[in-house]
RNA sequence: GUGGGUGUAGCUCAGUUGGUUAGAGCGCAGGAUUGUGGCUCCUGAGGCCGUGGGUUCAAUUCCCAUCACUCACCCCA
């Protein structure tokens, strides 16, 4: 028996996934403030909808893919992003007959079968938002500034905007077109060569250095974009200026799935390593009706939770995950004062407090130092003596004092220390 | 998919120029006059030295393969 987890795949143990949970929480309020409502779509889709949704060429299709055969001979697909359920959900619930546009936002695993990497996973999770029915920059602006202000809720500054435009389905084939003549002239590497007649586009992406130079030469798709595009563009960049969002323009911007239309970005950092896009999205204007339904533009993002919390450990932000417990209960002597202890401390979390103890009942030594790892606030001793006069000892854990309460008096001695504390 | 590095206790790492019972620190468990934490001291548990094969009288040490981790490429979150 092989006791690991699968490659690429890994636990989240504590104290790491308090961070998890404070993390996400602190995520979803930001959202709640902006009036996204919650989409939890199936881990796994029907394969086809990858396929025609983020595009045959894509390189999420071509080769990363968990894809396998059901009992009944269904071709399913464990999602690799998140966009294209979201979509298939909203045609699927006829949700264009709902107010717009609609907003959502969503967490959850995705899974890539790709060689694992410092902040890369076959199965990472993500948290991003959709937005559908609408194409106004007033939209992409939104988008992209919550994506903002996710990082500067958690005071994060080494980050750099990256923004474009890949047109239309009226602009984006002149252009390239226009990109194929230029690229058949030069030479490029051997992958490049491939890519041009498939996917002309990913040219741009290539890192190779020999190919660095020829791309500066390439025709801009910004000069191709058409009036329409052109001013939505612009006007996006107007917003963001509004809102005092740097950006830096990157032609070269073109993201690895088909369905991207118009606005393009990625938000990259330099406090990871060799995987530093923590967030990236665009605008899909064309993909909903690619699945079959009505046309419905759309814009989100999706943000890498691995990386994100990555980054955090690495600035070494301070991250309040775990609050310490207010009381850890103390049981000296045989069953019926055990039973008792047990007893009070159903009656002190009904009473609001976080509270523990020692089911192993051991030594009262060791059940105090267990108290103190736990983190007690304080510590509430039962004995069989404090038992026989219904008292018990209350010990404040910082301080080392100890006081004796009547046994009846332990909720309001505890609440009167609490808010005390407060105050 | 391609290339580099690594793989000894729960964790961080020593070590064996091939040779009997493999070590430390931390952590964990228990204890230091019978009912009290954090400090100190004592004791203890825990390792087929990643897995499989080869060389050898002998391998945890050398060689090969494999798996995993890790870094980079590719690509992305």
């Amino acid at each position: 028996m092989n006791l690991r987890a699968p490659r690429g795949t890994r636990d989240i143990l504590p104290p790491a996934s308090e961070v998890w949970d404070f993390v996400e929480s602190r995520i979803k309020e930001i959202y709640k403030k902006r009036n996204f409502k919650e989409i939890r779509t199936p881990l796994f889709e029907d394969t086809e909808l990858f396929v025609r949704g983020v595009g045959g060429t894509t390189d999420i299709v071509e080769k990363e893919m968990y894809t396998f055969n059901d009992k009944g001979g269904r071709s399913i697909t464990l999602r690799p992003e998140g966009t294209a359920p979201v979509v298939r959900a909203y045609l699927e619930h006829k949700l264009f007959g709902q107010s717009q546009p609609f907003k959502l936002y969503y967490f959850g695993p995705m899974f890539r079968y790709e060689r694992p990497q410092a902040g890369r996973y076959r199965q990472h999770y993500q948290t991003g938002v959709e937005v559908i029915g609408g194409d106004t920059p007033f939209i992409d602006a939104e988008v992209i500034t919550l994506g903002i202000d996710i990082l500067r809720e958690f005071k994060m500054e080494e980050w750099v905007l990256h923004l474009n435009s890949i047109g239309c389905r009226e602009c984006r084939p002149v252009y390239i077109q226009e990109l194929k003549n230029f690229f058949k002239k030069e030479t490029v590497c051997r992958e490049c060569s491939d890519r041009i007649d498939r996917n002309p586009l990913r040219v741009l992406d290539c890192k190779n250095e020999e190919c660095a130079e020829i791309k500066q030469k390439a025709p801009s798709i910004i000069d191709f974009l058409c009036p329409a595009c052109s001013e939505h563009f612009s006007e996006v960049q107007e917003l963001l200026g509004e809102r005092e969002i740097p950006f830096s323009v990157d032609p070269t911007l073109v993201r690895g799935l088909d369905y991207y239309t118009r606005t393009a970005f990625e938000i990259k950092t330099s406090e990871l390593g060799a995987q530093d896009t923590i967030l990236g999205g665009g605008r899909y204007d064309g993909l909903a009706e690619e699945l079959g339904g009505p046309r419905a533009p759309g814009i989100g993002f999706g943000m890498g939770l691995d990386r994100f919390i990555l980054m955090l450990e690495k600035k070494q932000t301070e991250l309040s995950g775990s609050k310490p417990l207010d009381v850890y209960l103390v049981a000296i002597g045989d069953k019926t004062v055990q039973k008792e202890s047990w007893k009070r401390l159903n009656l002190l979390r009904q009473a609001g407090f976080s509270a523990d103890m020692d089911l192993l009942m051991r030594s009262p030594k060791n059940q105090m130092k267990a108290a103190n790892r736990a983190g007690a606030r304080f510590t509430v001793i039962i004995g069989a003596n404090e038992l026989e006069q219904g008292v018990i000892q209350l010990k404040d854990m910082d301080e080392g004092t100890q006081v004796e309460v009547e046994i009846d008096q332990l909720i309001n001695a505890l609440k009167k220390k609490k808010t005390g504390e407060v105050n």
